[in-house]
DNA sequence: TTATTTAAAGCTATCCGTTAGTGTTACGGT
DNA sequence: ACCGTAACACTAACGGATAGCTTTAAATAA
């Protein structure tokens, strides 16, 4: 039972999974979402479909392999913040920062493509509502910002709504620039329930 | 070209979909959503799998029938309020009558049931966006209201947000009133651009 | 080394939601 | 009485996803 962690099997397994996503996002911008099946994608990477689904949860979840480090990156913006820097203004950089990620040219084509698939828009409106579960609970967690688990999951769900108004705005840093200071307000006067 | 409202044949049609939505809800509820199948509800409502998909888009949206009128009420908060009486109350009397309706006891196994299904829930959360995306277009339309779209968009996403957490909180009328003060001083702080 | 265990991948067959194609019935307008 | 068409039915299939079982090959024990 030691502790390998580079045995070739673990390799070949990560060689697979990535073997698979990659060939199913090339196959998609190629030709489209809807236009390509599984059994293609699977064909391709040269794996049984049985084996795609062992790795991947579902068709959609494809697309968001990538996206994977959203919710690590959310909540260590609250739990590795300086000590008793304002959590609002660091919720606001990281957000930016994961705005131009996604808004660069790079991405832009998997964004297209998500934009245009009613499929793949509800699976990220949901992955990213438990996104904002698990920054609510960060939130909560700090005794420092003494606010209330229903100040928390508010805040959290605001600040996941920022990201993605921000994502479809035409001008995402100005939609930022906009939604943060009522953000930093409803936080303002959610208030400390106890603070002496 | 006559504006008949009761022909026989519009009769049929209402009573075809009545007898399918009443069939699939008893159906659910009795042996589990994920345990009846399209072709079980279609047998038990004699219809053919075909016509169920006539009257409704999906297996999900056999469960929402009722709340089809969610959408207008929100939107009718906004364009039928007093005149000059501001938004946020108006839109949190709204809020907390759907959230009473849909905590009701008549009502709570049916949530329960959406709440145990992970494709139940996720079609809720989709649809409740585009109620968002409704609300924004209502307030957005409303001049004496004086903010930009990205401020209508926001606070209508947080209106939503609103609703979906009381529904979930074990208090809901108690997180309602915790979340509005936030929702208020967040469109507050959104300013009016034009005011003079 | 050889043997044994076990995780990864494969194959087959199927379930289930959903849709296309094609009729058939019966209501409604003329 | 006639015709157009809306509602519904039937068959067949498509595509995503899964269950059950076998095969391969890496890790570990002998």
């Amino acid at each position: 039972m030691s502790v390998q962690q580079s045995g070739r099997r673990e390799r070949k397994k990560a060689a697979t999974r990535q073997k698979i996503a990659d060939t199913a996002l090339r196959l998609f911008l190629e030709r489209g979402y809807d236009a390509v099946g599984i059994r293609d994608v699977a064909a391709e990477a040269d794996v049984a479909v049985t084996t795609l689904f062992s790795h991947f949860a579902s068709k959609e979840a494809l697309v968001f392999e990538q996206d994977e480090d959203f919710e690590r990156r959310l909540t260590q913006a609250v739990t590795d913040r300086a000590p008793q820097e304002p959590l609002v203004p660091a919720l606001r950089r990281e957000i930016l920062a994961l705005v131009r990620h996604c808004t660069a040219d790079s991405a832009a084509p998997i964004w297209h493509m998500i934009d245009a698939s009613p499929a793949l828009r509800k699976y990220d409106d949901s992955i990213r509502l438990r996104h904002a579960d698990a920054l609510a609970q960060a939130i909560a967690a700090d005794p420092a910002l003494g606010r209330s688990e229903t100040a928390a999951r508010t805040i959290a769900r605001f600040v996941i709504d920022a990201y993605s108004l921000a994502r479809e705005a035409p001008d995402p840093e100005a939609a930022l620039d906009e939604i943060f200071p009522m953000i930093d307000a409803a936080w303002e006067a959610a208030g400390a329930p106890r603070h002496t």
